[in-house]
RNA sequence: GGUGGCGUCGCCAAGUGGUAAGGCCAGAGUCUGCAAAACUCUUAUCGUCGGUUCAAUUCCGACCGCCACCUCCA
């Protein structure tokens, strides 16, 4: 069964088949880094990341380019503002933007282009697009000619009538026509600029991401991705550009993420309504709020709260209960012997519900990356698992360790599972042999009934964060937050 | 005005033309010296009203409510 994608192009589910056999090229709108990203943005990178994680999965090599947009009126403004020069505000938030992507677990793309590194190919498209009577020179600046392009529109359904009625477009008395937007802006006194045959000025932002696309990748992509908003003007402009200069299509699969919704209403920069990545960064594991960003499907809408962060920080306890527990379990085994013969009946009932799982999860990220659906096939099986350890009915190490393997495995794709092992290692190493001793003594005192003695080693660790857990086989001790 | 989306258990959220995954919370248990932790069990007829159909939450229509894009925003 082959994966299925949801084109914005055509408006449905269509079957995904890459333009050249095995490889897929994906281009993602990235931040225009001005300031910090916030989580809203932060759900478009995540989804960029899981696709492609996906992708690899399934055994495609994928090519993954994301555009920083380091020069723009905001970059400028924001930077006049605080009395620095745009490069170096751009400089300083595109490290910042690596930092908190990175701290999400975000892997970064093959080619992380930047506007002002690709301004030659942004003059040679916007030449090819003057050649070709598509653009036009007014004071230095260039504009697209809309109604060059028969198609415009294809991809926002927009009709042009449509788009004037809107009362919100500025009338720009130099364009022809109010639809017709900026490649080349002249640079005014002051700005950062740089040379072109038609004056000092800087690029617009649609020609940066067809340029840099088709630089990167190729004349068609395979699947472009972006938030909803970018859609229309942005995408659409994308394409006017790229397929008037090369007659070609520019990119096979649209793919667009939802908004990222606070109280309701859009989490957006003008609303000021954000939350910092890095903030969230800052009180909650990267897991949990990967698992919050993918509890819901990239084209739904998703409402960010702290009691939504608290319900993934639970759920995520008992994924990382059963995968811990089995971990116990673990043993080498031997892929290559075959054991079907082997198998009891409990066996043979979790191989089952292992494949059940394996089967489900790529059946949900095959409909369209369905992310929420495919947490749900994982935490099925956490639940066949944990009635089969309760049951103690003679599953063996054997099976128990392909389903931790086969949770890992999945788990990783959405990047939802990450063991705390590393972070207390060294910790672990030096506390060890006196958390040995301590539970040795209070056990001891257990033994004597001495309650008092018992209970005040429990509520003295649990002071220091350390927690005692009694079951019937022992006691044991963790780390908790 | 144009375009698109959403309304499923207390909360979050999948899904299907034939009577609804999963998570959180809550309640009840198991375990325990008591607890904690952990685990188990239990809880929905799908906004309203019509239509199509043997059968609709799922298709169509109307209505109500909410959101977004058409101006920078992922």
């Amino acid at each position: 069964m082959g994966l299925k994608v949801y084109n914005s192009l055509s408006r449905q589910l269509e079957e995904f088949t890459p333009q050249n056999h095995g490889n897929v090229s994906i281009y993602s709108c990235g931040p225009t880094v001005y300031d910090y990203i916030h989580i809203g943005n932060a759900r478009t990178a995540l989804v960029t990341d899981i696709i492609r994680r996906y992708l690899v999965y399934k055994g495609y090599t994928v090519k993954l380019v994301q555009n920083l947009t380091d020069i723009d009126d905001k970059i400028i403004n924001r930077a006049h503002t605080l009395g620095i020069s745009a490069s170096e505000l751009a400089h300083a938030n595109g490290l910042a933007y690596f930092e908190d992507t990175q701290r999400l677990g975000i892997q970064p793309a093959d080619v992380h282009p930047k506007a002002t590194e690709h301004i030659t190919e942004m003059i040679d498209l916007i030449q090819i697009l003057i050649d070709k009577g598509a653009a036009y020179v007014v004071d230095g600046s260039v504009y697209y000619r809309v109604n060059s392009f028969s198609d415009y529109g294809k991809l926002s359904r927009r009709k042009p009538e449509d788009l004037l009625a809107g009362a919100r477009v500025e009338v720009d008395e130099r364009k022809e026509d109010p639809r017709d937007f900026d490649m080349w802006k002249a640079a005014k006194p002051g700005e950062p600029f740089w040379e072109s045959p038609w004056g000092q000025g800087r690029p617009g932002w649609h020609i940066e991401c067809s340029s840099m696309a088709m630089k990167h990748l190729g004349e068609t992509i395979d699947i472009h991705l972006g938030g909803e908003d970018l859609l229309f003007p942005h995408h659409e402009n994308e394409i006017a550009q790229s397929e008037l200069a090369t007659g070609v299509p520019f990119a096979r699969y649209w793919v667009h993420v939802a908004f990222l919704k606070i109280g309701g209403k859009r989490m957006g920069k003008s609303e000021k309504n954000f939350i910092l990545l890095r903030e969230a960064l800052d009180k909650y594991p990267p897991a949990v709020i990967r698992h919050f960003l993918v509890s819901a499907h990239y084209r739904h809408p998703l409402d960010y709260s702290l009691e939504s962060l608290q319900t993934s920080e639970s759920a995520l306890k008992r994924l990382n209960n059963c995968i811990d527990t089995l971990e116990k379990y673990s043993v080498d085994i031997d892929e290559s012997k075959d054991i079907k013969n082997e198998l009891t009946t409990e066996d043979a009932s979790l191989v089952s519900a292992i494949e059940k799982m394996q089967t489900d999860f790529t059946q949900a990220m095959d409909t369209d990356f369905n992310t929420a659906q495919a947490v749900g096939s994982i935490f099925t099986l956490v639940s066949t698992i944990n009635k089969s350890i309760v049951a103690t009915n003679g599953v063996s190490n054997h099976i128990y360790t392909r389903a931790y393997k086969a949770l890992i495995e999945t788990c990783e794709v959405l990047g939802i599972y990450s063991n705390n092992e590393d972070v207390h290692a060294q910790t672990n190493e030096y506390l060890e042999p006196v958390l040995d001793l301590l539970l040795d003594i209070r056990q001891d005192a257990r033994n004597r009934k001495d309650w008092d003695t018992s209970d005040m080693i429990r509520d003295r660790l649990i002071e220091l964060n350390i927690e005692i857990q009694d079951t019937k086989d022992g006691s044991t001790w963790k780390f908790i937050s």
